[in-house]
DNA sequence: AATTGTGAAACACTTCACAGCC
DNA sequence: GGCTGTGAAGTGTTTCACAATT
């Protein structure tokens, strides 16, 4: 899928940028990223032609270009549910980085964590949670939450007008209908890992999730 | 690929332990992992019918076949380098669950962090990284450090005799032909959400890494 | 000469359809 | 009747090969 391998580029074209880089092959995009380049010069070209042909492509307006689609030229408010040791550097991490993503609030049912703060961003009790999403516009969710609150969590949050979901949570979500749910379960992880390790698979450098 | 989805039934199969149900068909499975019933059947044909015609299959058999597939029959020696935020939260989710994964040891170049514990792990200097690898023959590594750093670490793993990786920074790592490496980018995730929430996709419950 | 853009081929994965078995 | 196992069809993605452009 497409949109898996943009915000990769967007990582490329930053440190470009950073570079003060104003023109990259499609090539040298696949030296940096580890995709092939045809399959570049396919994502690229899949929305509109960007490229000169005999050059190459503009670094800012590839970047430029790709943040749109994303949708990162807008601001993203982000909200994250669950404020145990994973959710705590959640948000750390989101707050930390240049990602383009603004955390307006954690959540917790834990009345001990409430009123708390990670950084700059107050954690709140699980009951100001439909006020949050309805004022800011939430539309992103993180949960890192335990398997047994997830679904319900999931259906506040639908409920609320979230229309996508990263979930940490070892639980199968079901988005209603309304939310796409993308599952990042660490344990599968690992596991798969010990598959890897045990001499079964080729031997590749290979880009994951 | 199939091994993305054994995990996943290794979850379900606990969780049917815990319900103390014996025989599981490929209907039900499906229900709980939201993966087809089809596809399950061919899963579990690729190592070996395990199933029973007309009845399903026999939850002791299965689970133990696929622990054994994934390696987790045998006791898995994992180190974590990078004891920040999102390493420190790694290490204590791989400690809290029943996941057949040992974290025997935690590495930070971080003085300050060297002698400290999570929960009864020490973290320990970079210079002993190389003594542990060898000693408790460790061949998966989970990596929590700078994108500066991450190939560095990466070769010193790969020269310890890690076969297999997952990296959680935001850099593309060679392996160098040794290793199996598995990239996870919380940036990324977050980006990609970011397009699935500007409302170009089809809204379904997927099932992601 | 170098590079993009793209139809065609190859490949991988999923779903369908149904035979075989309990 | 219900379920597994599997060849065949379908779908989506990646790679190949090369024409088009600067």
């Amino acid at each position: 899928m497409v949109v898996k391998r943009l915000p990769v580029y967007l990582r490329v074209l930053n440190e470009l940028k950073d570079e003060a880089v104003d023109i990259v092959s499609s090539h040298e995009l696949a030296r940096r990223t580890g995709f092939s380049s045809e399959q570049i010069r396919k994502d690229l070209a899949c929305f509109g032609a960007l490229g000169t042909r005999g050059l190459g492509y503009r670094t800012d307006v590839l970047r430029e270009r790709i943040r749109s689609v994303l949708g990162l030229d807008r601001t993203l408010n982000v909200v994250l549910v669950g404020a145990g040791n994973l959710g705590t550097a959640l948000a750390r991490y989101t707050l930390s980085r240049e990602t383009g993503i603004n955390l307006v609030a954690v959540f917790d049912d834990d009345p001990e964590k409430v009123g708390r703060r990670i950084e700059d961003v107050e954690i709140r009790a699980m009951a100001d949670l439909a006020g949050v999403l309805a004022e800011q516009g939430v539309r992103v969710a993180i949960l890192a939450v335990p398997a047994s609150a997830a679904q319900g969590v999931t259906d506040l949050l639908v409920a609320g007008g979230v229309e996508a979901i990263l979930n940490f949570s070892p639980a199968k979500l079901d988005g209603r209908g309304k939310a796409y749910v993308k599952n990042i379960d660490l344990a599968i992880e690992l596991q798969s890992l010990a598959y890897y390790a045990s001499g079964e698979a080729g031997r590749a450098g290979t880009s994951g999730a």
